[in-house]
DNA sequence: CCAATACGAGACGGTCTCGTATCGTTACCC
DNA sequence: GGGTAACGATACGAGACCGTCTCGTATTGG
């Protein structure tokens, strides 16, 4: 899926093989899935991981940090669009996504690992954030946006505190623990628990 | 603070200084603080920071790992003990010894990483949650196990997927965002807000 | 004073990774 | 088919750390 800058479109001699570029983020996914931390990873270990030259990555990406970047990259899938019947419902298609993209073993631990390393270089932090994270962060606002003006969200309730109170409960248990966390309905659960409130009779 | 093992009370020769033991664990705080990532510390660089020799540093710790498990501890204050009157107050609390340690600069960054790294070595991750995060938990259940009992409480919702609505808010903001994002008042707003519920009047 | 140990400094041999460069080979475009 | 650039492999020198060890010195108890 994600292909590494290609500066210009060379018309002579051999062609880069997209295959490769795969292989070299596959090979990068399977080592942090092993265990590897993102600091202890190589790019030569990567390379031998992917059975391919060294200089074959360092054709197409500068150092780690661009690589890893793309690595992240290569995690995401589109986030479903909310319906649009019921707040409720597109609060629980949301979070029922975040919950299927912590167990997806692979984002797990990778996603700790990944945040981590990026958070160290801000720079890349900053791209990552403002790319990826921000267009959640919008799609969900909208949503609780719209719950507030159908009357389902009471309105004297920050939108942003809101929406850390709906996944918080998530993040912090794909960060924090393992993946046996994250049951199944747990989506459910922790909107309808916010949105009626914990205190009997509200 | 954080004394390392010390197999028995030598009664000959030179003791050891305590001065160094802080020294050390300070120099590897430091070094986290600048930005370093835990997985690119090294030993010889803590030494270096420190200004001590590397056998000093290991006469006291096998190995890195052993060392990140005391600078994880050093970091750790005896959580409040919860006054007891109401179940709201002791909730905002507990939020608010979160709040202020993800505020205390070293810890944000930190903490982050240790747990990265220390989720890498299974051993130490399950020494540190039995020894520290278990026992903040189980505060936490008491004071929510009271409130249900009190009637401030729902009875009919989990009390672990309830500690995980009130903490990870906060949990989340401190690992993914920046220090900005855990405003004063911001422990407040969350026991109230998940106390009351998010739909108009329950 | 003497034995024992900790101390700072750093030498040591070893492993690992870095980023670059050079092989002969391979695949594609014109 | 010829030109050209990517390919896997591997060599290279530089440099960081590892964990152990040995200096000479400092500091304790007996």
């Amino acid at each position: 899926m994600t292909a590494p800058e290609r500066t210009e479109p060379r018309l002579r001699g051999r062609p880069r093989s997209p295959a490769t570029d795969a292989a070299i983020i596959e090979a990068a996914l399977r080592l942090l899935e092993e265990g590897a931390s993102v600091g202890g990873l190589s790019i030569e270990g990567i390379a031998r991981e992917a059975g391919v030259g060294k200089a074959t990555v360092y054709r197409r990406w500068p150092g780690k940090d661009a690589l890893m970047l793309d690595v992240l990259r290569s995690l995401e899938e589109p986030s479903p669009e909310p319906a649009g019947v019921s707040v409720r419902d597109d609060l629980v298609t949301i979070l029922e996504f975040m919950r299927r993209r912590g167990l997806a073993k692979r984002n797990s631990a990778l996603l700790r690992s990944l945040v981590t390393q990026m958070h160290a270089h801000n720079e890349l932090w900053r791209a990552y954030d403002e790319n990826v994270i921000a267009a959640r962060r919008a799609s969900l606002r909208a949503v609780l946006r719209r719950g507030r003006e159908s009357g389902e969200i009471r309105d004297d309730v920050d939108l942003e505190l809101l929406a850390d109170l709906f996944t918080g409960p998530m993040l912090s248990r794909a960060m924090l623990h393992e993946w046996k966390e994250l049951p199944e309905g747990l989506a459910e659960r922790i909107v309808d628990t916010v949105l009626a409130g914990v205190s009997p009779r509200g």
